[in-house]
DNA sequence: TGCAAGTATAATAATATTTGCATATATCAT
DNA sequence: ATGATATATGCAAATATTATTATACTTGCA
C-alpha cells in the first residue's frame, strides 16, 4: 500500500489544470512535448515543467524517439482517478440518521444547516 | 460533470495528509471536532480549519448536536477516492509498444531510459 | 445572568508552488 | 563544424498553503 506521504504526492501532482489535461491525454496515446504544446495554450519550458514534475513522482515515463521525447502513462493510479473525476455522481451521500459517536450530545432532533 | 476547476479543487483538498486521516475517519461514521483531535495530533483550531476548507468545498457537511458539530461525508467521489488510493497496484502500466503520434520520428528502435 | 465547554475565525509568519524568462543541451541535416 | 529543431533546466517574482496564536462565538447549565 502507498504510504501517505505518497498518496498525498500523487494527488498534489494530478491538482493542476495543465496537468490533468496532460495525463488525459497521454491516456489516448504516447505524446511527445510539441503534441502537448499544441493544445495546451502555455510555453514550451512550462510543458517541459510540468512534464517533469510528473515524471519525478513516476506518474509518466518517456523513450527517446530521434530528438523527440515521447511521453506515456506509467502509474497505474491514473486511468482510475481520471475515471471517478469524470464520472457524473447524481446525488449527495445520503446523510446519517443519528450521531453515534457524540458523546454528550442530545441529537436526535431537528437536524440544524 | 464536473468542470475542471472543480476537478482541481476536490484533488487539491483532499492532497493534505491530516484530512485524508479526516475522510478516512468520516468513511466510517458522524465524528465530532473533539473525536478528530484525539487521533490527529494537531490543535483544535488547525482540525477547525481542515474540516472548514472540507465544508467549503462541499466534501463534508454537519448538524449541530448541543454544541457539538457532527460532520460526515457529502461528496459521494470521496469513498471512491479514498478507496483508489488505498488500492494495491502491482504493475506499472504496460509500456507502449510504439509511438504512433510522432510526427517526424524515427521509432522503433532501442528504447532508452 | 454568568461561566465553561466545544468550536470557529482572523491575523500572521513560514514555507511551498507556479510561472516567465533566459539559457543550456542534444540530435539531426547540411 | 554549423545551424536548426526539440526539449530541459535554473532562477527570481508572484502567489498559495500551512500551522500558530490569539480571540470570538454559541450552547447548556448553575
Amino acid at each position: 500500500m502507498r504510504s501517505m506521504m505518497h498518496r498525498v504526492e500523487v494527488l498534489k501532482t494530478v491538482a493542476h489544470p495543465v496537468r490533468i489535461r496532460i495525463l488525459e491525454e497521454l491516456l489516448k496515446g504516447v505524446k511527445c512535448v510539441s503534441d502537448f504544446e499544441d493544445f495546451l495554450e502555455i510555453s514550451q519550458p512550462n510543458v517541459s515543467q510540468h512534464l517533469a514534475l510528473l515524471r519525478r513522482q513516476g506518474l509518466i515515463d518517456h523513450y527517446m524517439d530521434g530528438r523527440l521525447r515521447c511521453y506515456f502513462l506509467k502509474d497505474p493510479i491514473i486511468p482510475d482517478l481520471l475515471e471517478i473525476l469524470k464520472k457524473d455522481y447524481i446525488e449527495e451521500l445520503p446523510a446519517p440518521a443519528c450521531c453515534p459517536v457524540t458523546k454528550k450530545g442530545t441529537y436526535p432532533g431537528t437536524r440544524q444547516r
